[in-house]
RNA sequence: GCGCCCGUAGCUCAGCUGGAUAGAGCGUUUGGCUACGAACCAAAAGGUCGCAUGUUCGAAUCAUGCCGGGCGCACCA
């Protein structure tokens, strides 16, 4: 609602710029730095004075006299040297949140592509992607409560060179036979076995190169798509992938479709968009140079001003080709600008009817419309964010232009490890890292965090809370709760940090559940409703809000400040989605429910609401104190945290 | 060597489309459960915003240069 009223004074100040001055700038407002300043500040005249060659706050008192009356807005003044301090009516402010005046956010056009998660599916996931998976799933929803219609999908590379290594080590080195893997995969934690696995084979390559062949041979098999390496290639990758869907479920994390490189391998995908690359001259054939018999794109084409920038090998020198390329006809998909599709199938089900489909080479299944959107967002690693270029460059060289600006890296800094969390796991450190601040985690050393290990022992944190401070409870019950204050401590705790800042992953902090965590937002969220309920409890009935508190009862009541700036503090969801969504920083509506938390927590605190006397003040309170339990469970909802029943 | 990111309180981080007295959490010290549950609240201490120059009425924020740290720069993904 915040953010209504401030547009509308936006654009009352522009407009009479506009007829006074005729000037056609656009208004900032800022909040002010206190309070006690009012709800908005434009600091406009700063910005006229030169032009005008008048002294600011002048200008500020004839935009004062000027603009009129602004519906909401109670009164405006000047401040310090120049500023316009706004104040909202209060009454009429309260009035409208009262009413649910419709801000209803306007569905907008143009579907919107989110790709995360993409964990190559031969091992455990780890703590890195779960970040991945946890900001892109919660751009997802805030995407949405925006009003844009969202795709998610989870690329699966089930064909590269990390399943093949797997592959690689069941068969050279483990001798396993299809159905002694098949076994392996009924068994428990396939994931782990496949993450171990993974190690061991990385460093036998290391200590024997020449077994570097069998890696080669395996690639072959997986992608002429035949022979026992290749089923067992197929048989790996789908496993490992259920487990990972397994694990983001944990985290109420879900995609709508998986595309597979198998099918953009089979589908010929790629040939495709290389008919495309070759007849708009976006790459070359290399005659000469490291490079020999090579397609490549210049590098002039993604970089602008380094003259002896490499050119990037699209296709190698045998004919086969590279990521890179296997990645701009996939993007070239998801804008429908490739002239192909997959098919599709189901892959699940779940339980609210949701459901994940997969690509397939064949089917006759009637899939939604996959692809074609106007914008696309990719969650990927920064230390992609060359490759990333790469592929932009590509949809450029093609003349796609305006799909190549609307194709987003939304890029993440790592999680690493802090060197005290190192030393609980058990890895060496040699003295030069104990004194970094961070740890990089490596997947071919098997070193990191398992996401499941995570979220098991923050479960189990939770559950020993839960357990004696509701001892009476069903042990089922128990068990959820906990659950729900796991997810929300893990979420949480990856979503407080901006995008590029690199995580030094730390048990004891993930851990903590006071502070500035999840569970401190969900406990602050759970005591509106504790207080209702109680309301209920002693046979009380809410009282018709809309009757009793009249523009005028809320007025009386909101000269008190503190109510006042609780009130509008939990006004300003809308406002905080829209600037997420803007700056793509979804750490900024984490911090928004902390602030909530703390504002609720405070007025907890110093109001007992259920022995107010005074009939009109407790009726404001019991309001207060559902509206703002209402934007709580609405914000955690926006990053995907639950709100338990009890704590 | 080139490119990208980071440097703000003891620690971990916000704030960066320039704007009023630079903010949180943790930790430290102190106080608050006979209240709608203390996973809470209140208070205190704690800062050359890496350094320098510039632009500006005004810089943590913009520009340039330096210092320190991280990550990239494969016919791997």
């Amino acid at each position: 609602m915040f953010h209504v009223l401030e547009s509308r004074i936006q654009s009352a100040f522009s407009d009479y710029l506009k007829v006074r001055y005729g000037l056609d700038i656009t208004v900032v407002t800022e909040q002010p730095k206190q309070s006690s300043f009012g709800e908005i500040a434009l600091p406009i005249a700063f910005q006229l004075a030169r032009e005008l060659k008048k002294a600011p706050r002048v200008i500020a008192q004839e935009i004062i006299d000027g603009v009129g009356e602004i519906p909401g807005v109670g009164a405006m003044e000047i401040a310090g040297n120049g500023y316009i301090n706004v104040r909202y009516d209060r009454g009429a402010y309260a009035r409208m949140l009262l009413e649910g005046a419709s801000h209803a956010t306007a569905a907008r056009a143009g579907k919107v592509i989110v790709e995360h998660t993409n964990i190559n599916p031969n091992k455990a996931a780890h703590i890195g992607h779960l970040r991945n998976a946890v900001l892109g799933d919660t751009f997802c929803r805030l995407l949405r409560a925006a009003g844009y219609p969202v795709e998610v999908q989870n690329y699966i590379d089930n064909t590269g060179v990390q399943v093949a290594d797997v592959v690689v080590a069941f068969h050279f080195l483990e001798k396993k036979s299809l159905d002694e893997v098949k076994a392996l995969i009924a068994g428990p934690r396939f994931d782990y076995v496949c993450w171990d696995l993974y190690a061991r084979i990385s460093s036998y390559y290391k200590d024997d190169p020449e077994s570097k062949k069998w890696r080669a041979e395996t690639l072959h098999a997986i992608e002429a798509g035949h022979g026992e390496l290749s089923d067992m290639g197929h048989l790996v990758a789908d496993a490992i992938v259920e487990c990972h869907l397994a694990t983001m479920r944990r985290l109420d994390i879900t995609y709508d479709v998986l595309p597979r490189e198998s099918e953009i391998l089979h589908l010929k995908f790629w040939a495709q968009a290389f008919e495309q690359l070759k007849e708009r001259k976006a790459i070359y054939f290399e005659t000469e140079g490291k490079n020999k018999g090579c397609w490549v794109m210049p590098g002039a084409a993604f970089n602008d001003d380094a003259e002896q920038e490499d050119s990037k090998v699209i296709v190698r020198s045998n004919g086969t080709v590279t990521y890179v390329g296997k990645d701009i006809a996939y993007q070239m998909w998801k804008f429908g600008l490739l002239g192909k599709d997959f098919f599709y199938r189901i892959l699940k089900t779940y339980a609210d009817g949701h459901q994940i489909w997969v690509s397939t080479t064949a089917s006759d299944q009637t899939a939604p419309p996959f692809g074609s959107a106007s914008q696309v967002f990719n969650v990927i690693d920064s230390r992609q964010s060359y490759l990333q270029d790469v592929v932009v460059a590509g949809l450029r060289q093609l003349g796609y232009n305006e799909q190549a600006d609307k194709s987003i890296h939304f890029s993440y800094e790592m999680v690493a490890l802090s060197p005290r969390t190192c030393v609980e796991l058990g890895i060496e450190l040699s003295e030069e890292d104990k004194k970094r601040p961070y740890v990089e985690v490596s997947g071919r050393k098997g070193l990191g965090v398992k996401a499941d290990d995570l979220i098991d022992k923050l479960i189990e944190t939770a559950l020993k809370e839960v357990e004696s401070r509701h001892p009476e409870s069903p042990a089922e019950e128990r068990r959820e709760v906990a659950e729900q204050i796991a997810r929300g401590a893990l979420r949480y705790f990856l979503l407080k940090f901006t995008r590029n800042t690199v995580i030094a992953f730390d048990f004891q902090e993930a851990l903590s559940f006071t502070g500035e965590s999840g569970p401190y937002v969900q406990y602050a969220a759970m005591r509106p409703r504790k207080i209702l309920s109680k309301l209920g409890e002693r046979g009380e009935a809410l009282p018709d809000f809309a009757t009793v508190l009249t523009a005028e009862a809320l007025n009386r009541q909101l000269i008190q400040e503190d109510f006042w700036q609780l009130l509008l503090a939990a006004s300003k969801t809308g406002a905080t989605v829209e600037k997420a969504v803007n700056s793509g920083e979804p750490a900024h509506v984490a911090r928004y429910a902390f602030q909530l938390a703390q504002e609720f927590s405070n007025f907890y605190q110093a109001h007992p609401v259920l022995h107010e006397e005074d009939a009109e003040k407790r009726a404001l309170l019991l309001w207060l104190t559902k509206f703002f339990g209402d934007q709580l469970d609405a914000t955690l909802a926006l990053l995907g945290i639950p709100s338990p029943r009890y704590m």
